[in-house]
DNA sequence: CGGCCGTTTGATGGAACTCAATCTACGTGG
DNA sequence: CCACGTAGATTGAGTTCCATCAAACGGCCG
């Protein structure tokens, strides 16, 4: 376990900020929030299945994901959850979770600001038409797409997430997920995730160590399975 | 081609009554934007992918689907519309469309009322927050589904829509799609969708002719599968 | 140093795909 | 009223991804 920093509000203000236009004022807001932050360790459950979400938060250090489980124990994992993301925002009054929100990594959350005004409500639901574009995307993914397209088309798309907020390191960004979770995200055995990221790593595609990976043309990968970013907005 | 009677307003007022109370006067709001109503031709694309959505409609009469191309030719969709449906609501400016929509059947829609007011607004959050949860379902149908749990769950999730309009039958409902349709919205193959339905109509589950269906036991097909009706609400 | 979690490898099986042909229902024009 | 065209459903044979089962391997931590 590395030395811990205290998270600053730096992936949430720009992640936002590339969503909607803010205000000084709502810097400052969101910059105050963050203060007020509560760590949650790896594996921890933030909304159960079905419950009352009891409050909307933000992420400002690390992933989460949502999932949901079949009688069976199969798992399907529906999205993961990024530094700078929002969690548990809804538009209408008792929402229940449609499934859990679990901690994938150690958590850094915060409260919502008290004052949504100078553009942060527009980034919310910017942010919310973002994950629902995603979820679409997924559905292309796991319906019509090969076990090696659904890898890059995965980590492109999470790459560009990343990029939102500044979480990438050059080519790199962090991975935290195992092969396992990859493959209840795509729809594969863990066995078969295990060969298809082989083949890619001798094609030359890819480096993957301990929580990192490496995408070592992003471009070339991109264009061979004619992946193009999410947008929510008209130019 | 059967004759045509003017669409009521009634699968909508049914609908969303069921999702948020209404008042007196939001039932007049509905009624009166409903006369207003206009005609699609099947086939017709309502919007088109990565174009800007000109309006919300509502759904008066008819179905429509949402779908994405890939770039060589694969096709998946995403959802249907059914009666009583909004499409292209959106909570943030200049919204795009992350996917086509086009008329399945002959269409009828009209605009939005005036006013939002006395439960229109929340009903439309509610419909929208149900179109989310239904795309998650959609997620781990094609992530951890067998072909005939697939196609188990998606007619008893189109079952469940079809009765919050009240455009059901008893046990039959009107399935305006062929095996095409289905398998592109299942991610599968349209042979493996005729052979699964042959073998669910030999279990004695399901009749299917002239694009009707008749579920012969949903309860019994319900707890096979371990299926649960989404829920956006905490009860 | 042992246990555990995650990765890797091998052998085998099966659910679903592909290709291709035939059948059926229905609408259309002669 | 019937020949014809077309869209969709059905059937058959062969194939391929990807799943399953099982075991071995590697790194990390207590």
């Amino acid at each position: 376990m590395r030395a811990k920093l205290l998270p600053s509000a730096d992936p949430v203000i720009r992640r936002f900020s590339a969503l909607a236009p803010l205000t000084d004022d709502a810097f400052e807001a969101l910059r105050r929030t963050a203060r007020a932050q509560r760590v949650v360790a790896a594996r921890r459950e933030i909304y159960a299945d079905g419950g009352r979400i009891a409050e909307p938060l933000i992420i400002l250090a690390g992933w989460a994901y949502r999932s949901h489980i079949l009688a069976d124990g199969r798992r399907q994992i529906l999205s993961f959850a990024l530094p700078g993301d929002l969690i548990g925002f809804h538009h209408h009054a008792n929402p229940a979770a449609a499934s859990s929100v679990i901690a994938l990594t150690e958590l850094v959350l915060c409260p919502l600001p008290d004052s949504l005004a100078g553009g942060i409500a527009e980034a919310f639901a910017v942010s919310n038409a973002l994950d629902g574009v995603h979820h679409l995307r997924h559905i292309t993914r796991l319906g019509r797409m090969s076990a090696q397209e659904r890898i890059a088309d995965w980590l492109l798309e999470t790459r560009d997430r990343l990029l939102l907020s500044g979480s990438t390191l050059g080519n790199s960004f962090p991975l935290p997920v195992t092969q396992e979770f990859m493959a209840d995200t795509l729809g594969l055995t863990s066995v078969h995730v295990n060969r298809t990221l082989q083949s890619m790593r001798r094609e030359g595609l890819i480096s993957l160590r301990s929580g990192m990976i490496i995408l070592h043309d992003p471009e070339r990968l991109a264009s061979a399975i004619d992946y193009r970013p999410a947008r929510v907005m008209v130019a």
